[in-house]
DNA sequence: GTGCCATTGTTCGGAACCCGGACAAACCTA
DNA sequence: TAGGTTTGTCCGGGTTCCGAACAATGGCAC
């Protein structure tokens, strides 16, 4: 047992209090009556702890939602306070960078999108980021007091140490804790994240994962990734780095992959090699986009490209279904949006080569958050991990709470 | 939120007596104290659900155990009570079919081992099992009311629903509930498992996937499958068949597996067909033991056969650890005793295939339980989930210990 | 409109629970 | 033998949850 005060009443309440705010995050505007039936917990203990959030000013009432009202009281409706908390997200790719801030109900306050050149240095992107999430902060009008943190997606395999590792999209970036870079230049707390990690946050958070048990995001665009989610939290493995289905190993002899092995998954069906082998066969500079475009547009060689980028990827997703034999498999990235050209050979592969079961228990869809999966990820990841710090503000939130309360039956030690 | 009645007192006093209980089946006979330094709980609440434990038989007082006592007031020890339970352990293998019955402290009261002729009919083996069960519960001299159940282990996916899935080992075994049929025959509960989960389940609890956040285990027998452990739970994905790594694919034209697919790791590198193998080309008829013996005595075809099945499963191997980031991956099975002859190649495999992060995160080392793994593994299914029986005990337990103090501050409303 | 009903939110008492401190017990060391 | 140390128990204090009772509030039947 490593938890450091688990099994005693303060953790005991502080769990409760976690699953009250984790109620108002999924049913938005809600009556204590609903709260305690969602949470399982009486109402009396939900009014208790509504009363501490409301004087924490995580909580606030919400007069009234137009919703017909039932036989019985009216209920007093509550959601959290948006005002309480900003989270910001922040994503690279291979060519955008995009910054979102958010409120503690997920709204979205302010984005922006740019397009930046290829290949773009660490160092640059980490300012570029910089500036973006001040112009994002600024122009969401956002009380700087209120700002959680800053969180941080790449494509690449991120260490639990906060150490990037090789990445085939960002190779210049390796070996170093840029989140700490962003974090010092910004004065903020970084959480730094994989991008198909984040995906898989946000996809299972509000999107085509959410009620499953045990899904995957499966990310495919300039590289393949993929984020594993059992029982709504995002498993990670030892060391920060599961889910790097594109280096699943497809012909031991095939072509060095950046990665230091040979015929990986990515080297045939990540978007940067089906462009390069179209853009090959053509002559012509093409990018994932356009071979996109193309194929929805009825191109037979970029059709015929995805078909067998669907296959090859669907022997990977394969393995993982024998594997980690998943409930759902959502598809995202700029690739998941080429739809059943793509998702048909997949969905072939994976009926033909996992076995019988695991392919049963599957069902492989796209996902529902397009290419802002990633953004709203890194917020999702603010906000959860966030989340404990209210915890660290119990203290004053119980005093204030003992403030408001006349019969104070709750006093705090020191 | 679907648990019934978690958040509430109750559920913590629960958790908190399972994890005293848990405590105790590691830490086997301990003080009070030292289970409240194990537990993280205070002294007092360690003595008052030992009290219980106390009255509800669970526990009992060990008098001494000769150990040197220190400084200051020697320890009242105390352990789990062996006969407070009794569970029982059935693997069933290609050829052999193992039975153990076990105390609350693992200790094995009884076990049998027979050997089987290969391609036994599931009747039969049902029916060879559920004699053998009854002739290992005579031998432990066990009262019958003490049986909690009996743990099953076969070599093949298990579904969720209890039916048991295609398997190469046991292909007339599909499709039927068998662990009904058992827990019919012999009137007692049946928990059914596949082999490498239990493998997993013995090794993580007693062996060398002790204290790590995420590891697999891995059997190397006839066929090749796995286990994976997160946080010392199982890991059995959405329909209980996670960890079949022994269906990967290796090559896409490959020979066609009994899974459906073609070119699985199985096809190359399982016991069957490294047998198969080499037995067409010497002309004679080999099985595991034999290429195993052979290979240890310095036979260089049958370390050749070996070291190319360790890279082939390496290979599967980099796969999985790109996608779930173990810690350590413990090597089972009977092939796991060729020990460096496997390993050392299957190492290289995966050094120089699973991205670089991965292979410095993960330890790969051979299981420490030997070929008793998995009838461990089976007991310790039982434990595990009857485990949670005992609260079906709670309130008997709670007017036992009411009845045993004297200042009865603890009473039960009905 | 009026009385009844359903639902909600609050409050209060009861009970369960954990913890810290006090204390006696029991052993070791000097 | 005295002092120190660790252990197990007990008690008081404080926290927490729950159930029941109650007031509030609006719908609905008549």
């Amino acid at each position: 047992m490593r938890e450091e005060d688990s099994g005693s009443l303060r953790s005991l309440r502080e769990s409760n209090r976690e699953r009250v705010v984790q109620a108002l995050r999924v049913l938005g505007v809600a009556s204590r009556a609903e709260v305690a039936r969602w949470t399982g917990l009486s109402r009396s203990t939900v009014s208790s702890i509504v009363t501490e959030l409301l004087a924490a000013g995580i909580v606030v009432d919400r007069a009234d939602d137009g919703r017909s009202s039932s036989a019985g009281r009216p209920p007093a409706l509550i959601a959290l306070d948006p005002a309480a908390g900003i989270a910001v997200g922040v994503d690279f790719g291979k060519r955008h960078l995009a910054v979102a801030a958010a409120d503690l109900s997920h709204r979205i306050l302010a984005e922006e999108w740019v397009e930046i050149p290829e290949d773009y240095q660490a160092e640059e992107g980490i300012d570029q980021a910089a500036d973006l999430v001040e112009t994002v902060l600024a122009d969401s009008e956002a009380d700087s007091e209120r700002v959680l943190g800053v969180g941080m997606g790449l494509p690449g395999p991120v260490h639990r140490s906060g150490v990037v590792g090789s990445s085939a999209i960002l190779p210049g970036w390796a070996g170093m804790p840029w989140a700490e870079r962003l974090a010092e230049r910004l004065g903020l707390r970084v959480w730094l994240g994989n991008d198909a990690n984040l995906g898989a946050l946000a996809e299972g958070t509000w999107g085509a994962g959410r009620g499953t048990g045990a899904f995957v995001y499966l990310k495919l665009a300039t590289g393949i990734g993929a984020g594993i989610v059992i029982d709504g939290k995002l498993f990670e493995g030892a060391g920060g780095t599961a889910g790097e289905i594109g280096h699943t190993t497809l012909d031991e002899t095939g072509e060095i992959c950046r990665c230091g092995g040979r015929g990986c998954l990515e080297t045939y069906a990540a978007g940067a090699a089906i462009a390069r082998m179209l853009s090959h066969s053509r002559g012509e500079d093409l990018d994932v986009d356009m071979v996109l475009s193309r194929a929805a547009a009825g191109d037979p060689a970029c059709r015929r490209a995805l078909l067998e980028a669907g296959r090859h990827i669907g022997v990977a997703v394969a393995n993982l279904c024998n594997l980690v034999n998943p409930e759902r498999i959502v598809v995202g990235g700029s690739m998941g949006y080429a739809g059943d050209l793509l998702l048909d050979p997949l969905r072939e592969s994976v009926g033909l080569r996992a076995i019988p079961s695991a392919a049963e228990d599957v069902e492989i869809v796209p996902g529902e958050l397009g290419e802002r999966a990633e953004l709203l990820g890194a917020v999702a990841l603010v906000l959860h991990d966030a989340g404990p710090a209210w915890s660290g503000r119990a203290p004053a939130m119980q005093q204030a709470a003992t403030a408001e309360t006349k019969t104070s039956r709750a006093r705090v030690r020191s």
